[in-house]
DNA sequence: TGGCTATTTGGCTATATTGCCAAATAGATT
DNA sequence: AATCTATTTGGCAATATAGCCAAATAGCCA
């Protein structure tokens, strides 16, 4: 792997990590619906408010949300919508793996 | 978040992080390609055999890609092309901060 | 000003990931 | 059988990530 195209992957692999964890692909479904400020989703996630305030500064650092400060809170917006087109895929993968699981089982049933 | 649907974020982000890595990226690519056994992937990457191994039984167990010996080798195949459509929007992101670093230089120079 | 509320930062520990080496395994070849 | 090739596994050290608490910061409100 040459270092150039080795650049190429990592800056890639920044953007798919910052999305690669339960909580913040549950605050990008989200900011996809609305936006949010800290407080609203550290509630739905059910964890420390400085948990929350990093998951979103990774986000923010992938470029992947942007912030707005409105009177005493900050808000959060999804920057990029096509995020969720990764959903469908995934939803596929698992789908397929639920499937192979069931033959598993039935090959040792008999 | 209830268990359910915390169970339901962990299935999914584990999927995704199977994908977060550079090398990882760089097999999806190739096997989206054409089918590869490890000693291919091996040179591509430049690391160690054991390495890319480990990086390929990570994504197998994540179900991305399926594997078949034929002969001496071991063949990997990706088994779904969608997580290809991924790498569209990642690309978008990319220009878009790319966009936003060349507007920031822009106001530093005034 | 002093006290709220919302958010971020620093610090720490626990855990996970990465990547190398050496050794084990499995087939193919002689 | 002995050897060669391809791959996986175990073990280890370095590094990165996650999540909590406590403390710092910033704007609002009385």
């Amino acid at each position: 792997m040459k270092k150039t195209e080795k650049t190429i992957y990592e800056a890639r692999a920044k953007i798919i990590k910052a999305i690669a964890h339960p909580s913040r692909l549950l605050i990008i479904e989200e900011l996809q619906r609305q936006e949010r400020c800290v407080n609203e989703l550290t509630e739905m996630i059910g964890a420390d408010t400085s948990t929350v305030s990093k998951h979103l500064s990774v986000l923010k650092n992938a470029g992947l949300v942007a912030d707005e400060k409105r009177g005493n809170a900050i808000f959060y917006t999804l920057r990029c919508p096509c995020i969720m087109g990764f959903m469908g895929c995934v939803e596929e993968v698992l789908a397929a793996n639920a499937e192979d699981q069931k033959n598993i089982m039935k090959a040792c049933k008999k």
